[in-house]
DNA sequence: AAAAAAT
């Protein structure tokens, strides 16, 4: 994680060393000043920055200034001058307020002054004015309630703070970034990019693109997908284009060729964030953030999992952020039913496959696979069954890959066979099982594998098989089953510490057990 | 091991 770190720091805005001298003396002078909580009406720069300097270097200044606590309000700003006491009293109770609320639904933060949850998406109009449109399509999209995530995320977005925020598979994430950028975001072609949403995958992007123009209706916003053809022909200066969705590659590759100005962005947000960066991904992230040289920049980070790793890296780039946690770090939904089963070899794998299937077959399913090379071995063997049973990975066309993802929403397919490609942020309607065929490499691919059902309230079962060699592994499967309120089998959880090795599958083939008489 | 560009 060294060269990510290194990297991540390249792309550094807020500069605390280039700043350290006006730090320096802004501290001084909060010294002899005393604390005193600034307002708008009371410019920052008039505390201790001289008047007289280019207007971009005020504005950096500006920035590192505020990246002190004390100056940093929440709300729409406006200040807490508190002189009776009956003031105080209503502060203090809006405060107990907002975390009544958090606690009612799971929300955990740390960040100083965090805004309020919401308490309902009407209160996006009395608090943040809110255009009538987007709360229209909010309702006719039958989206009633703002979920944990959203109640939370939205407030801290609008008042212009970054975050990061952990939350369920499944529990609206994409809807709590998106909401915020399409309220502080005029429609119109307006000057240039204003927002960019950086997904994993192509799919993911594709569908995220999707949400945000259904939410869009009826207004003009440009809402773009970064598309093959768009990244190659894209002259983003003549095309309108608001909001771009794209892969990391893709629109590191249209920065570097000059096709695009992200300047004016205005909003950035990592999505499946810990995923994002991962080596091979997060060159290409510190590219990106960097081209986003906007110095009043709003980036968020989005995922279900949030490593450690990811968490500190994620301080060390960003400005005063919140973090946002809701239920307990890397949980699963605790609407899946999960399940272990042992199938005892690699052999008995297929077999535990068909005999799950003849149980009972509760179209649609997801069958997740480790390699592309399975997961066509895989799709070979069980086409001779009687299931209707498609594959999907990175060898497929795109639009082969469209194909398999549309079959598979419309339920023409009953059986998808997956790599990884699909396990994170994908949102299949009704999702009734998720089988690990193989066992996954780390919580974090549990997590999101299983997170494809079990979502927006739904019910949902995940099978895991697991193998003689896959037994040290299993601890780090029972915790989350515990942690998601399953049952964990308490044979495993009695089970030594495993080593802390990442599980590395051998597996080069699905094999059928070499038997004459089977079936 | 997988994913993400194009030449």
């Amino acid at each position: 994680m060294d060269r990510a770190s290194s990297m991540l720091f390249g792309g550094v805005h807020f500069d605390r060393k280039r700043f350290a001298s006006d730090i320096e003396r802004f501290k001084e002078k909060e010294a002899e000043q005393d604390i005193q909580i600034e307002t708008e009406s009371q410019p920052i720069e008039s505390a201790g920055i001289e008047n007289g300097r280019k207007k971009k270097r005020k504005a950096n200044t500006f920035e590192a200034v505020e990246s002190f606590s004390v100056f940093k309000a929440s709300e729409p700003v406006h200040i807490v001058e508190v002189d009776s006491s009956e003031q105080k009293k209503e502060v203090e109770k809006q405060i107990e307020q907002a975390a009544l609320l958090r606690k009612k639904h799971g929300i955990h933060i740390s960040g100083h002054n965090v805004p309020a949850p919401l308490q309902s998406f009407e209160e996006l109009s009395s608090r943040y004015g809110c255009k009538p449109f987007l709360l229209r399509n909010l309702s006719e999209l039958g989206f009633k309630e703002p979920t944990p995530i959203q109640r939370q995320a939205i407030p801290i977005l609008l008042s212009g703070r970054e975050c990061f925020a952990c939350a369920p598979t499944g529990s609206g994430k994409t809807l709590a970034f998106l909401c915020p950028i399409l309220m502080k975001i005029k429609p119109g072609s307006g000057d240039g990019i204003k927002a960019v949403v950086i997904c994993p995958t192509r799919e993911l992007a594709a569908q995220t693109t999707r949400e945000c123009k259904k939410l869009t209706k009826g207004r003009k916003f440009y809402v773009k997908l970064m598309t093959k053809e768009l990244a190659r022909t894209g002259d983003f200066k003549k095309m309108p284009c608001t909001v771009l969705v794209s892969t990391p590659l893709r629109l590191d590759f249209a920065v570097r060729k000059r096709k695009l100005d992200l300047t004016r962005v205005e909003y950035l947000v990592l999505d499946e964030s810990d995923k994002l960066f991962e080596l091979g991904f997060v060159e290409q992230i510190d590219s990106v953030v960097k081209a986003c040289s906007n110095p009043s920049i709003i980036r968020s980070l989005f995922s279900a999992t949030l490593p450690d790793s990811v968490e500190e890296l994620a301080r060390s780039i960003m400005h005063d952020a919140v973090r946002v946690i809701v239920g307990r770090k890397n949980s699963a939904s605790e609407l899946i039913k999960q399940k272990l089963i042992f199938a005892g070899s690699e052999e008995g794998k297929l077999l535990a496959l068909r005999q799950c299937f003849a149980q009972s077959l509760n179209p649609p399913v997801l069958v997740f696979v480790q390699s592309k090379e399975r997961a066509k071995e895989l799709y070979k063997e069980l086409a001779f069954d009687d299931i209707k049973a498609d594959v999907i990975h990175a060898d497929l066309s795109q639009e082969q890959r469209e194909n398999a993802v549309d079959n598979f929403r419309a339920g023409k397919t009953w059986v998808l066979i997956a790599t990884d490609v699909i396990s994170r942020g994908m949102d299949f309607k009704g999702v009734n099982c998720v089988i690990n065929y193989d066992f996954p490499e780390s919580a974090a691919a549990y997590i999101h594998r299983i997170g494809r059902s079990g979502r927006a309230g739904r019910h949902g079962e995940a099978i895991t098989l697991y193998t003689e060699e896959d037994k040290p592994f299993l601890r780090n499967i029972a915790n989350v089953m515990v942690a998601s309120g399953c049952e964990g089998p308490s044979w495993i959880l009695s089970l030594p510490k495993l080593r802390r090795k990442k599980h590395r599958p051998q597996r080069d083939s699905i094999s059928t057990a070499p038997d004459d008489n089977e079936e």
